[in-house]
RNA sequence: GCGGAUGUGGUGAAAUUGGCAGACACGCCAGACUUAGGAUCUGGUGCCGCGAGGCUUGGGGGUUCGAGUCCCUCCAUCCGCACCA
């Protein structure tokens, strides 16, 4: 019987989850490991070829990790809330819940063809009211803590309570610096409105009014992760800074931690420093310049700096338009050139402030500061490429240190003061931190770093400023202004909020039961004054204790602690069982992509670090080892349709020929005026060539088209890589690819394509090659009539040799996540095996075992029909053995330090005992020697020797 | 502009520590079997050259007995950030 794949991979399905082998105990005297993969939101598209990737890779190695030994936890689940069902709700009426239970159904109809070995008994769903009421509960415990700095940690703002009724906030910071100081006199004074005011400064997640993306396209306020090019990243809308009342996470008091524990984690260069630069430390000095003239005395400027030791260069100071001095210290002169140039920045988008970064703008006000050193007058201007947003809004200018400093005195010839001696050429600002400063009073003939430092002493001595740290890194809004999200567990009375679980709150206990579940809603349009649509619905919001919070959680908010679910996934009283998080412990391997670099694993990190400090988890980091898996990309064709006759298209290489004809002169260049280039489903064409009866048939318009073919009668299409997706006809659905070929050819033609941290364009053709090696395969056990070939017989050495060499080679691929050459030492052997005519059950039976991760289906096949019971993943991975993998070469050495073995006069047949003996008395080996003895003589391949002395 | 990564046949790619570059597979060529082949099998296939032989890992330089691998430099591509003071 040949290898039928069809019905081998039903039966082991079936049997899988018949008997449950997925099914993962929290209880196990087996070493624990946890592998994850991120959890898709399913959309209404299904899955095409691309997305399995990471989940055959992490697949691969949770079977592999059984073999070993270890208790797997591999689950998975569905990011179930977002934006697109929701839009989709608004457009159809349909409710989103209904169409994300159909997206999850396909997608696990999906999923299943693959023969993944998820646990599916521990599925979540952000969506589910049993899920997301552990959200709302951490949402809580987010609101009921503040962050000690001193400690370094969170702690329950009761304690903070306690602290500010003894001795006032004296030593507990503010995060938000306009809260001044107070004593436990004056706290204790307080109304309760004042005191909560108060705290709500310090909380973790807590209401402000402050500055957000607002997205008029999609009616909700947006996290800076979720802008992308001053447009939104769902949707590609318009977004603007507005003030609004909204809820955020503290998560910049987590700055130093979560840069600090990058190093810990076994992640990627790239990723952490895309997380590095996001959270973007920066140190140097925070000081204040006075104002000069008729000004002085109106306040100061206040600026931040990285260079201070640069204090002696500065030229001019620049404002943010938008700072708060402008309107105060703009002369009458100055005052309409600045209101000119503040509408002129106001009137610019996001967009186009992003895309125009090169060009120079701004306008002086007229207003001089003074030096705090030298006492020069320095003019003030205002400048978009100040941004309001980061360290103060205003900068000390060096344009010999700084090159957009540099740019901007020149295009408005602001005298340049050279502190950096020959370095500085005139041209170009001289940046780099090294060298000595001229031209700097105190700080003359001093090193850079040195001068920084005395520079530092010198402004807090004067009382001016302090050295200071700045990030670029923002609080998390975590407000949405949508229907399908969490609810707050939130309640408002005389305008302050509390969460439902407060004893100071006084409302019926059925209201403090949570999950406080989504309502249903007629409309999914935004409610009134920029409200989400749960504001439509005064019945829910309005309860008797007081008006609900109407926003919703964020798309990260569910996603955020999910792996923690899948431990303890159907408690009732707790987010997770303390036992079962403390059994599983961290991911120990996480996969995925890298577009979430900054969002959910910075938020996730962040929720893990204040479940620890609460005490709820033994661990403060989620993912202890990242992998990032590439992207598959579609391989796009195309058609040209000749512009001057819709009906007409032209083969690719026909294209010049034609334009001739046509009378085009400059035909090359033409090309491009003269043809549309048509996206052309990839189902119509094989390999270039389009099925031109099939194209005709595709739509309606192309019935009658007419084409200019190559000389063979073939219509030749062009070829781009292309994201894969619908509109660009060229996905590529696995169900197809499954049905064609079998879970088990897919899983490792996907593996075999290339490493997996790469993006590549899926090729169909290549499948081929996989598919003969599992039927090569197939055939060393049976043979066409179905009988069992597998025979007792001793086997050779050289079988042994490619059984242990395989088992070592695809053991260490497997570990370096190199499954691409797993699959291609396994195609190697199955070769030699084949050509060695071996059936022989020493040889084929760990072979098997060793093929399980890859091609699971045929493996328990296989493994059934030698006659064992059970799993093959409870089977042990085979180990190797050293000596039937020793190299042959080493009796052949043919030359030395890359002489001949003539020159060596070494006998033809030399061993290498006869080539250490040359390298003894060879002269310049003895050079190198120095008269010591060689350690060691290395022989490679039998050519060439290394000397280690 | 800054940061990260990557450059190897017609294609996807191997080469894990500096040690026979191009494994494995696709594609292509030739052949066998076949009524047929989009089945199966065998052989060939980096480039130049009839050949002996020469050349070859983006370009240039360096270290080394030996470099795809290490160092310097330039170029190209991809990803991320982008007026972050």
């Amino acid at each position: 019987m040949e290898y039928d794949f069809q019905s081998i991979e039903q039966q082991w399905k079936k049997y899988w989850s018949d008997r449950e082998i997925y099914k993962v105990n929290n209880d196990s005297r087996k070493p624990k490991f946890y592998i994850l993969d991120m959890f898709p939101y399913p959309s209404g598209a299904g899955l095409h070829v691309g997305h399995p990737l990471g989940y055959i890779a992490s697949d691969i190695y949770a079977r592999y990790k059984r073999l070993k030994g270890y208790n797997v936890l591999h689950p998975m689940g569905y990011d179930a809330f977002g934006l697109p069902a929701e839009q989709y709700a608004l457009e159809t009426g349909q409710h989103p819940a209904v169409t994300t239970k159909e997206n999850i159904a396909r997608y696990r109809q999906q999923l299943d063809k693959i023969g993944f070995s998820y646990d599916w008994s521990r599925e979540v769903r952000t969506s589910d009211p049993k899920y997301y009421k552990w959200t709302q509960w951490i949402f809580m415990q987010l609101f009921h803590s503040w962050y000690d700095r001193g400690q370094q940690k969170a702690r329950p703002i009761q304690e903070l309570i306690t602290i500010f009724s003894s001795e006032g906030n004296q030593s507990v910071p503010c995060p938000e610096e306009d809260q001044p100081a107070f004593s436990a006199a004056a706290w204790n004074g307080y109304a309760v409105h004042e005191q909560r005011t108060i705290l709500m400064k310090y909380r973790l997640a807590y209401l402000s009014h402050a500055e957000v993306w607002w997205c008029e396209g999609l009616g909700t306020v947006l996290a800076n992760d979720e802008v992308v090019n001053g447009v939104s990243e769902r949707g590609g809308f318009p977004v603007v800074k507005k003030k609004m009342n909204q809820w955020f996470l503290r998560i910049t008091e987590y700055a130093d931690r979560l840069l600090d524990a990058l190093n810990t984690l076994d992640w990627s260069d790239a990723m952490k420093e895309m997380q590095r630069n996001w959270i973007g430390k920066s140190s140097g000095a925070q000081l204040r310049f006075t104002l000069a003239g008729a000004h002085a005395g109106k306040g100061y400027i206040e600026v931040f700096t990285t260079r201070p030791d640069t204090i002696f260069g500065v030229g001019f100071m620049v404002l943010a338009p938008e700072h708060e001095l402008v309107q105060t210290i703009t002369t009458p002169e100055q005052q309409q050139a600045v209101n000119q140039y503040q509408a002129y920045v106001q009137s610019r988008s996001e967009r186009e402030r992003m895309s125009e970064v090169k060009q120079i703008t701004g306008c002086f006000t007229g207003a001089y500061a003074v030096h705090p050193f030298s006492g020069a007058q320095i003019p003030v201007w205002i400048s978009e490429y100040v941004l309001a947003g980061y360290g103060t809004g205003a900068i000390m200018a060096v344009p010999a240190g700084d090159d957009r400093d540099h740019a901007f005195a020149k295009h408005f010839d602001i005298p340049i003061i050279n502190i950096f001696g020959d370095r500085y050429n005139g041209e170009a600002a001289y940046s780099d931190k090294q060298g000595t400063l001229s031209n700097s009073d105190f700080l003359d003939h001093l090193e850079i770093p040195v001068a920084a430092e005395t520079a530092i002493k010198a402004i807090e001595e004067l009382g001016i400023g302090t050295r200071k740290i700045n990030y670029k890194l923002r609080d998390a809004g975590f407000s949405r202004q949508r229907y399908w999200g969490e609810p707050f567990p939130v309640i408002y009375q005389e305008g302050i909020p509390y969460t439902i679980d407060e004893p100071g709150l006084k409302i019926p206990d059925e209201l403090r039961a949570l999950p406080v579940t989504l309502p249903e809603v007629d409309s999914y349009h935004p409610g009134p004054e920029g409200q989400g649509p749960l504001a439509n619905i005064n019945k829910w919001v309005n309860t008797p204790a007081g008006p609900r919070e109407t926003n919703t959680m964020p798309g990260y908010a569910g996603s955020s602690w999910y792996f923690l679910r899948y431990m303890d996934p159907h408690n009732d009283t707790e987010f997770a069982g303390r036992a079962a998080t403390d059994y599983w412990q961290q991911v120990d391997l996480y996969v995925g992509g890298t577009e979430h670099a900054v969002g959910h694993l910075l938020y996730s990190r962040m929720w893990t670090k204040v479940l620890y400090d609460l005490g709820h988890i033994s661990f403060d980091e989620p993912f202890k080892k990242l992998v990032n898996q590439g992207m598959i990309q579609g391989s796009s064709r195309f058609v040209y349709r000749y512009k001057h006759n819709r009906g007409l298209f032209v083969s690719q290489e026909q294209r010049i020929t034609f334009l001739e004809s046509q009378g085009v002169r400059t035909a090359k260049q033409a090309l491009e005026d003269n043809f549309d280039k048509l996206h052309v489903d990839i189902s119509l064409v094989d390999g270039l060539a389009l099925n031109i009866e099939d194209f005709k048939k595709w739509k309606p318009e192309f019935a009658a088209a007419q084409f200019v073919l190559e000389p063979d009668g073939q219509y030749i299409c062009a070829a781009e890589v292309e994201k894969m997706s619908k509109s660009k006809f060229n996905v590529v659905n696995p169900d197809d690819i499954v049905a064609q070929y079998g879970a088990d050819t897919f899983r490792m033609y996907e593996m075999f394509l290339g490493p997996i941290d790469v993006s590549k364009p899926w090729d169909t053709k290549g499948i081929e090659g996989v598919h003969r090696f599992l039927k090569k395969l197939w055939r060393l056990y049976v043979d066409a009539e179905s009988n069992w070939l597998v025979t007792r017989d001793e086997p050779s050495a050289e079988e042994l040799r490619c059984l242990h060499k395989t088992i070592k080679k695809t053991g260490e691929d497997i570990e370096r996540f190199a499954f691409n050459t797993a699959v291609s030492q396994f195609m190697i052997c199955v070769n030699e095996l084949t050509a060695l005519k071996c059936h022989k059950h020493e040889i084929l039976e760990p072979l098997i075992i060793l093929i399980a991760p890859f091609a699971p289906h045929l493996a328990e096949e296989l493994w059934h029909r030698s006659g064992h019971e059970g799993s093959v993943l409870d089977a042990p991975f085979p180990a190797y053995e050293e000596k039937y993998i020793a190299e042959q070469s080493k009796k052949y050495p043919v030359a030395i330090n890359g002489k001949t073995r003539a020159e060596l006069e070494l006998p033809t047949d030399a061993t290498h005992e006869h080539v250490e003996q040359a390298v003894l008395t060879d002269a310049t080996v003895q050079k190198w020697l120095e008269g010591k003895a060689p350690k060691k003589v290395i022989y490679v391949k039998g050519r060439m020797i290394n000397i280690v002395v």
